[in-house]
RNA sequence: GCCGAAAUGGUGGAAUGGCAGACGCGGCGGACUCAAAAUCCGCAGAAGAUUAUCUUCGUGUGGGUUCAAGUCCCACUUUCGGCACCA
C-alpha cells in the first residue's frame, strides 16, 4: 500500500536534484540536434510570480521537457528584463537604490520560479541591468548610430506641470498624470530616434519566412500599415516666393477634385510666410490651442472639424492649374506623410465633412455615389469624370496615368507610406542604459570608442526624476562631464537612458553565450543554437518587443553578427488568464489569485497541470478555483496506479499508440487541454478495469512527465528504478492505430438511426448486410448511399411501395 | 470607423464537413461511515410519448451549399482584444 502522495516533500526533493545537479544545463554539441525554446523573460517586480507567467512559461516548459526526451539538446533559458520604472518607483519609495531593489526581486523571482519545478538551464540566466549585459546592448545602440540609424531630433515628451516631471507613456494613460491626476502637457525635447521605418518592408517579408499565428501577422501588418500612393508638389505662389507644399496620397487619380489643401497647425510654411499670411495671428493662436489640446481630443475621430483657412495664399493645383484655397486643422497630422493633404470632399469623408462646414466645392470625379449625401470613397473599380484628360478611365489606369504626368512635370513620383512611426528611444529616467554618446562643442555627437564599454550608471543618491524635463543623470556632474574622444575638448555626456525595450531586443541571443567578453554572441555559439526554433509570449507584446526585436535581428543580420534575419522561427501566444468573474485580473477587481497559494495548498504539479488543462491555450480562460480538483483527483489517481499495477498482465481495451499520437499532436499543436483530457480518459479505463501493465504505466508516466515532472520523476525512479529524464519520449507505430473491429454509426438523412460493429476496413456491401441483419430500416427502400470507411454510413430512403 | 478573435448544457470547455456536449467542475442518487470529509459506483442537453424504448428539438440570429453543417458560404447581433482624423 504507497503511501499518500506527498507533494510537499516529494517536489522539494525533485528540484532539490534538478538544480543542484544541473539537470537542464546545456553546452553546445555538434553530435546533438539543438532545440531553442524561449519564454519572454520577466520583469522582476516586487509582486513576484502571478498566474499569467505561469501560463505564459509552462507552454515552453512541456516542449522543453518533451524535447529532451526526444534526444534533443534543449537550450530553455531564463533571465530578467530589469530596467524599468516599476523598479525605479518602487526603490525611490522604499528609499533603497534601485541595484538592490532589483537583486533582492531577482533572488525572490529564482525562487519561486525553482517552485514551479521549471527546467530552466539556471547557469545561463541573463540581467539586463547589469553591465556585462548592457555592454553589448550599448555596442549594438552605437552600431545603429555608426550606420545613420540613431538621430536626434525635436520631439514632444509627457509632461506633468504640477510634479514637474517627465512621463512616460504608460504613467499617463488617457493624458493623465499617475502619480497627481493633472493634466499632461506635451514639453519639446530632442531626443533620439531609431529608424526602424527603413525596415519597415523587410520586416513585412520577413512574416513570409517564419511560423507565427495569422492574427500576429494581421496586427504586425496593420501596425506597420504600408499604403501605396503619391507624393505631389502643390506650388504656393506668394508675391514673387514660390514654394513647394509636398502632399501624400494614396488616391491620386482623385487629383481633379482636389479643391482646397489642409496643412497640419505644426506645418512650416505657417512659420515661412508668417509675414504674408493676413491671419497669422489667428493661425498662430489656432497652432496653439491644437498644441495643447490633450492627444486623447485631437485623435478622435467622432468630434467636429476645425480649422482656419490661411488667408493670402494659394496653392496651385497640379493637374488643374487652378488655385485653391489652404486651411490648416488639427485633423492632419504633422506625423504622417507630409504633414499636408490635398483635400477631395468629394471622396473623402473626413475632407467632405471639412468643404461642408467651411462651404468648399465638392467635385465629383468618380462616377457612382451621391456626393450631395456623403463622400463615395470608391475602391478601385470606378470611372473618372470632371477630370480632363483621366476622363473615363478606371481608377487604376487613372492612378498610372496622372503618376505617369507628373511625374514628367517634375511635380510627383509614386511613394510608399507606413504607419509606423520611428522608434523613440529614450527616456529621462535613471534606471535604464546610459545611450553612449558625448556631446562635443566642435566634433557634436560623438560615440563613446567601443572599448570604453560598458558606459555604466553612475551610483546616484537622489534618482528622483528631473523637474527641467532632463534626466537624472544630469545632475550627476561628475559623471556628465568628460573629453570628446576625438578632440579632446570639454564635454558632456548624453543624459536620456535606454526605454524598457532595449535589452528585450537582443537578450535571446545573449543566451547562447552569455558571459562572453569579445562578442555580444559568439559565432561558434551562434552557430550552433542559430534560430529560436519556438518562442511563447503575450499577444500584448506583438507591436512592440516582437517587432523591436525583429528589427534588431534584422540590423544585426545586415552587419553580420547574425547569419539568419529572422530571430524566431515559430510564435505562439498564450491568451490571458482571467477572474473567476471572467474580467482581467486586477488588484481593483480583487479577483486575482495568489501563486504561491496555489503552490502551497494543491503543489506545482497540480497547478502546472491546472493551469493547461482549463482551456484552449491560446484563448483567455477564466480561474475558477473549484475546477482544480479534477487535476488534483487526477495526478492522486496516477499516484495510486502502483496499486493495480501487474507483471504481465494483457490488456487490449486502451490503445497505446494512438494515447501517444494524440498526447505527441497535442503537445506539438499547443492543445495541452486535450492532451491531458485524453490522459484522464485512459486513466478513466484502467481503473474501470482494475489493473495497469508496466508498458503502459511506463507510457502514461513519460506522457505526463513534461506537464508534472515532480511526481511522474517519483513514481519512475520507484517503479522503473531509472531516471525518468535518461528515458525516452515514447512513439508511436501508425500501423497499430485501429482495433480489429470499429463502431460505424447507422444515419437516416444525416440522422443518427443505429450503430453497427464491423472489422476494420469492411466494404460497403457488408456493413450494409450488418444493417440488415439489425433489422433496421425494414419497411424501406434504400436509395442511396454514403459510406466513409472505418466512419459513417449515411442512407437515403423511401417508404416501400 | 477599421482589423482580429469569439458566441456550444448549470459551469470551464471537446469535436480532420461524419455519432454534438469528450475531459473536468458543480448537481442528483447510491455504497462506505454513528455522522461528516475523502473515496468508490451510478444518473444527468431540452421537450414529448404509447417511458426497458422511441420520437422531436437543440451549438448567438436569419438565409444558403451538402447525403451530412457547431464546422463551409452570405447577411446580421452581441462580447472581447488591437489600431484609430493614417490622407
Amino acid at each position: 500500500m504507497p503511501s499518500e502522495y506527498n507533494f510537499k516533500h516529494i517536489e522539494k526533493k525533485w528540484q532539490k536534484y534538478w538544480y543542484n545537479n544541473n539537470i537542464f544545463e546545456c553546452t553546445e554539441d555538434p553530435e546533438m540536434q539543438k532545440f531553442y525554446a524561449l519564454i519572454e523573460f520577466p520583469y522582476p517586480s516586487g509582486a513576484g510570480l502571478h498566474l499569467g507567467h505561469i501560463k505564459a512559461f509552462t507552454s515552453m516548459e512541456i516542449i522543453a521537457r518533451k524535447k529532451r526526451l526526444e534526444g534533443y539538446n534543449v537550450l530553455f533559458p531564463i533571465g530578467y528584463d530589469a530596467f524599468g520604472l516599476p523598479t525605479e518607483n518602487y526603490a525611490m519609495h522604499v528609499k533603497k537604490h534601485p541595484r538592490v531593489v532589483t537583486d533582492e526581486n531577482i533572488k525572490q523571482f529564482k525562487e519561486q520560479l525553482q517552485s514551479v519545478g521549471y527546467s530552466f538551464c539556471w547557469n545561463r540566466t541573463v540581467d539586463t541591468t547589469d553591465p556585462h549585459f548592457y555592454k553589448w546592448t550599448q555596442w549594438i545602440f552605437l552600431k545603429l548610430f555608426e550606420k545613420g540609424l540613431a538621430y536626434k531630433s525635436h520631439t514632444n515628451v509627457n509632461f506633468c506641470p504640477s510634479c514637474k516631471v517627465v512621463l512616460a507613456n504608460e504613467e499617463s494613460q488617457d493624458g493623465i498624470c499617475d502619480r497627481c491626476g493633472s493634466e499632461i502637457v506635451q514639453k519639446e525635447k530632442d531626443v533620439w530616434f531609431l529608424k526602424i521605418r527603413e525596415y519597415a518592408d523587410k520586416l513585412l517579408d520577413g512574416l513570409n519566412d517564419v511560423n507565427f499565428p495569422e492574427r500576429i501577422k494581421i496586427e504586425q501588418q496593420n501596425w506597420i500599415g504600408k499604403s501605396t500612393g503619391a507624393e505631389i508638389t502643390f506650388k504656393v505662389k506668394c508675391d514673387n516666393e514660390s514654394y513647394d507644399i509636398p502632399v501624400y496620397t494614396t488616391r491620386p487619380d482623385t487629383i481633379f477634385g482636389a479643391t482646397f489643401l489642409v496643412v497640419s497647425p505644426e506645418h512650416p510654411i505657417l512659420e515661412k510666410f508668417a509675414d504674408k499670411i493676413i491671419n497669422a495671428k489667428e493661425i498662430l493662436s489656432y497652432r496653439d490651442i491644437a498644441k495643447n489640446k490633450k492627444e486623447f481630443d485631437r485623435v478622435n475621430v467622432n468630434k467636429d472639424k476645425t480649422g482656419v483657412e490661411v488667408k493670402g495664399l494659394h496653392a496651385i493645383n497640379p493637374a488643374t492649374g487652378k488655385a485653391i484655397p489652404i486651411f490648416t486643422a488639427d485633423y492632419v497630422m504633422l506625423g504622417y506623410g507630409t504633414g499636408a493633404i490635398m483635400a477631395v470632399p468629394a471622396h473623402d469623408q473626413r475632407d467632405w465633412d471639412f468643404a461642408k462646414k467651411y462651404n468648399l466645392p465638392i467635385i465629383e470625379v468618380i462616377k457612382g455615389g451621391d456626393i450631395e449625401k456623403e463622400a463615395y470613397a470608391a475602391k478601385i473599380g470606378g470611372t473618372m469624370v470632371n477630370s480632363g484628360f483621366l476622363d473615363g478611365l478606371t481608377v487604376k489606369q487613372a492612378i498610372e496615368k496622372i503618376i505617369k504626368f507628373l511625374e514628367e512635370k517634375g511635380l510627383g513620383f509614386a511613394k510608399t507610406d507606413f504607419k509606423m512611426k520611428d522608434w523613440a528611444f529614450n527616456r529621462q529616467r535613471y534606471w535604464g542604459e546610459p545611450i553612449p554618446i558625448i556631446n562635443c562643442p566642435h566634433c557634436g555627437q560623438v560615440p563613446v570608442p567601443y572599448d570604453q564599454l560598458p558606459l555604466k550608471l553612475p551610483d546616484l543618491k537622489n534618482i528622483a526624476p528631473s523637474k527641467t524635463a532632463e534626466s537624472p543623470l544630469s545632475k550627476c556632474k561628475k559623471w556628465l562631464k568628460t573629453k570628446c574622444p576625438i578632440c579632446s575638448s570639454d564635454a558632456t555626456r548624453e543624459t536620456d537612458t535606454m526605454p524598457q525595450w532595449a535589452g528585450s531586443s537582443w537578450y535571446f541571443l545573449r543566451y547562447m553565450s552569455p558571459f562572453d567578453e569579445n562578442y555580444a554572441v559568439n559565432p561558434d555559439a551562434y552557430n550552433y543554437w542559430g534560430q529560436v526554433d519556438w518562442y511563447n509570449g503575450g499577444m500584448e507584446h506583438v507591436t512592440r518587443h516582437l517587432i523591436y526585436s525583429r528589427f534588431w535581428n534584422h540590423f544585426l543580420y545586415d552587419i553580420g553578427v547574425v547569419k539568419f534575419r529572422e530571430p524566431y522561427l515559430r510564435r505562439s501566444a498564450q491568451g490571458l488568464i482571467l477572474g473567476a468573474d471572467g474580467e482581467k485580473m486586477s488588484k481593483s477587481r480583487g479577483n486575482t489569485v495568489n501563486t504561491l497559494d496555489v503552490i502551497n495548498t494543491y503543489g506545482a504539479d497540480v497547478l502546472r497541470t491546472f493551469i493547461l488543462f482549463i482551456g484552449d491555450y491560446e484563448k483567455p480562460a477564466p480561474w475558477q478555483a473549484d475546477g482544480i480538483k479534477g487535476c488534483v483527483r487526477f495526478l492522486s489517481k496516477v499516484w495510486n496506479l502502483v496499486d493495480i499495477l501487474c507483471d504481465d498482465c494483457n490488456t487490449s481495451d486502451l490503445n497505446l499508440d494512438a494515447l501517444i499520437k494524440k498526447v505527441d499532436e497535442d503537445y506539438e499543436n499547443i492543445k495541452f487541454n486535450t492532451a491531458i483530457a485524453a490522459l484522464m480518459s485512459a486513466l478513466n479505463t484502467i481503473y474501470a478495469r482494475g489493473k495497469i501493465s508496466k508498458l503502459e504505466f511506463k507510457t502514461i508516466l513519460l506522457l505526463l512527465n513534461p506537464v508534472a515532472p515532480h511526481i511522474t520523476s517519483e513514481l519512475y525512479l520507484n517503479i522503473f528504478n531509472e531516471y525518468i529524464e535518461k528515458a525516452t519520449f515514447p512513439k508511436f507505430d501508425e500501423s497499430k492505430l485501429l482495433f480489429n473491429t470499429v463502431e460505424i454509426p447507422v444515419q437516416e438523412a444525416g440522422k443518427l438511426r443505429g450503430r453497427v460493429i464491423v472489422p476494420v476496413d469492411s466494404e460497403e456491401s457488408f456493413v450494409l448486410n450488418a444493417i440488415s441483419e439489425l433489422g433496421l430500416f425494414k419497411d424501406k427502400d434504400i436509395l442511396k448511399t454514403v459510406y466513409v470507411k472505418n466512419r459513417i454510413i449515411n442512407l437515403i430512403t423511401k417508404p416501400k411501395s
